[in-house]
RNA sequence: GCGCUCGUAGCUCAGCUGGAUAGAGCGCUGCCCUCCGAAGGCAGAGGUCCUUGGUUCGAAUCCAAGCGAGCGCGCCA
């Protein structure tokens, strides 16, 4: 069994216990057997923890509706207990909830988003893993921000993360490029100058396409140059190496943007000398057969019904065997517990394929793999054309052009500065940049984030860069009014006192002190099903929660934070502050940022 | 043909691993800013959870079959 199947996290935990401790006591159980039946009422019962007793009435050989009736009469401090039919309901008071997790949160207010069972283990996540010399499209932001939110939800849960780029820097293109490059007499200043380096070294290879096609000559060189990088020549390896060098730049640039980094870019080419070793090991094992004149390897007997393609018949390298070598050298590295692949879903096959190659070879991290696929991205298409109905299709929009990453992100932050120039216009300048990039990227990114990763991503410009509904700024925004209470509590209240639990006694705050204690939970299975979402989730019922609360002071003075009983206002600004911090880490570990004013 | 991912409100999706009257956002209707930030909140209308069987005290959730959609299935990655 995965370790949270009947482990309640801490915070939520916290809450269940003394329940589970009642009941265990009252039926002779433990409290371990029962604290994991303990779940979330149903709505409109104004309970906050139900206890279904079918289990424990069939074992204890009871009626169920009597048994909860029975175990309603138990004495819980705190807690007002009811039954209805067969559940057991607990209403908590809110001060019993805010004296239970407030002084652990000031202690550490990240603690309701901190696990430790990763403590001691190591975990690579290979993501991104773009191609060079070629733009980040669009759709690359499903494998950079599903696998950088893993990459923190897995260092929260104190796993060592190593974040791999496997970059695509190898194959017959540069073979293209090179020859190109030359024919045209380009030079370096050239391509420095060029305003996206990227741009200029894919227009050179639509030129270098479209000559080949007219001279085969042309088509000659180019192979002779491909031969040539692969045989190591300087000069080839040395414009090979410009090419790499222009391109991450600009990835970089993006990268620095949605704020992801990586610690290791071996790309392909690093394992160009060393899949021979893969392959004889194979081969002296007698794994392989010719086929074709491929190379292939029998996958029958761990039920893979067609063989895997390791070697071409011109005897070309072929990325399953370049994945298990890369695979080698990161076990010899890091030496790793879990391994992610996170690639489209299209791959699967591919994945199955060599991960059970590694099981045939005996290797011990065989089973430590793991591919985290996701669905494609779908662009709605007005004019389909020839009659058919406008619907979602894969594939490019305006005029047959793939969409560019960074051109989504330019226009989300347009956007974005947009509605902060209006909503509040005393930001200017540097601030009211920076914050048009955090709200306006972070629309992007949580629309990519916020729903299972298995599932298609249905991309409309006006509806994915909206900025009101379940998006990033609407969890931004909740942070931002957080922190704006706290700002005029310091104004208001210089010399405050310290704040007492007790004096929490609002449903509305009761809610969002559940929320956050239920941010463990999903941090948990977040990381055991690798699904950012559930914590995207987690947060939205969170900012709901404080939405609710804060509103409601709008209508009702005595419901403000800021009331002019300062002993009343400090008690609500430690709530205020629990709820901005855990909502903050909250998005930082999604790969958002969290912006004080917005 | 085989495999993978799906099928929940007009649209886009949740549904905490089997629990009580299936929830949210958008859109629609009606409210709430002399404002602790309306990028917000409250209320309302709107669903044979694709179908049929099975397991179970209990199924949107698990199993089987079928229907429908998308994507894969030997020299691209």
């Amino acid at each position: 069994m995965r370790f949270a199947a009947n482990a309640p996290p801490p915070m939520l935990d916290l809450l269940v216990a003394p329940l589970a401790t009642a009941v265990a006591a009252r039926l002779g159980r433990l409290p371990g057997e029962i604290a994991p039946l303990i779940g979330p009422p149903a709505k409109g019962q104004g309970a906050d923890l139900a206890l279904p007793c079918f289990q424990l009435a069939k074992s204890a050989n009871r009626n169920s509706a009597q048994l909860a009736a029975d175990l309603a009469t138990l004495e819980v401090p705190g807690m007002a207990l009811s039954a209805a039919g067969p559940f057991l309901n607990a209403a908590l008071q809110p001060a019993t909830v805010a004296g239970v997790l407030l002084p652990v949160l000031a202690g550490d207010p990240l603690l309701c988003l901190r696990r430790d069972h990763g403590e001691g283990k190591t975990v690579c996540i290979d993501f991104s893993s773009p191609n060079i010399a070629k733009h980040l499209a669009f759709h690359h932001i499903r494998s950079t921000m599903i696998g950088n939110a893993l990459a923190r939800l897995y260092g929260a849960c104190g796993w060592r993360v190593v974040r791999i780029n496997f970059l695509g820097d190898w194959g017959t293109a540069f073979g293209r490029l090179i020859s190109a490059w030359h024919r045209e007499g380009l030079t370096l200043a050239q391509l420095d100058a060029a305003p996206d380096r990227v741009t200029f070294l894919n227009e050179l290879y639509v030129r270098a396409s479209q000559a080949e096609k007219a001279d085969p000559a042309k088509e000659a060189d180019s192979r002779r140059w491909s031969k040539a990088l692969e045989d190591g020549d300087a000069e080839a390896r040395h414009l090979w190496q410009i090419f790499k060098d222009a391109s991450l730049a600009e990835f970089q640039r993006i990268y620095a943007l949605l704020g992801v980094g990586f610690d290791s870019w071996k790309g392909e080419a690093f394992y160009e000398d060393k899949m021979g070793a893969v392959l004889a090991e194979l081969e002296s094992r007698g794994l392989t057969k010719v086929d074709q004149g491929a190379t292939v390897v029998d996958l029958s007997a761990l039920g893979l019904k067609k063989p895997m393609l390791l070697r071409r018949a011109d005897g070309g390298s072929l990325y399953a065997t370049r994945d298990l070598a890369a695979c080698d050298d990161r076990w010899k590295d890091y030496a790793f517990d879990r391994s992610l692949y996170v690639v489209d879903l299209g791959q699967a096959l591919h994945f199955k394929e060599w991960f059970a190659c590694a099981a045939l070879l005996g290797r011990a991290y065989a089973d430590r793999l793991r591919h985290i696929g996701f669905g494609i991205v779908l662009l709605w298409n007005d004019e389909p054309g020839e009659g058919l109905e406008p619907g979602w299709a894969r594939g490019r929009t305006r005029g047959g052009k793939v969409m560019l990453l960074r051109e989504v992100l330019e226009e989300s932050v347009d956007r974005a500065r947009a509605v902060i120039a209006e909503k509040n216009p005393g930001i200017e300048g540097d601030e009211r940049e920076r914050i048009a990039r955090a709200v306006g990227v972070g629309a992007v990114v949580f629309n990519d984030l916020k729903n299972a990763r298995t599932n298609d991503v249905k991309f409309k410009f006006e509806e994915a860069l909206r900025f009101d509904g379940e998006t990033g700024p609407y969890l931004q925004f909740a942070h931002a009014r957080l922190c704006s209470i706290e700002r005029k509590f310091r104004e208001a209240f210089p010399q405050a006192p310290a704040g007492d639990p007790a004096r929490i006694a609002r449903d509305d705050e009761k809610a969002v002190l559940i929320a956050i204690a239920r941010l463990g939970s999903a941090l948990d299975r977040a990381v055991e099903s690798d699904e950012p979402s559930q914590l995207a989730q987690g947060l939205l019922a969170l900012a709901a929660a404080v939405s609710a609360w804060l509103t409601a002071g709008s209508k009702d003075d005595t419901a403000r934070v800021l009331v002019e009983d300062a002993a009343l206002a400090a008690s609500r600004l430690r709530l205020v502050r629990a709820a901005r911090a855990a909502l903050g880490e909250g998005l930082r570990l999604l790969g958002l940022e969290a912006p004080e004013r917005m």
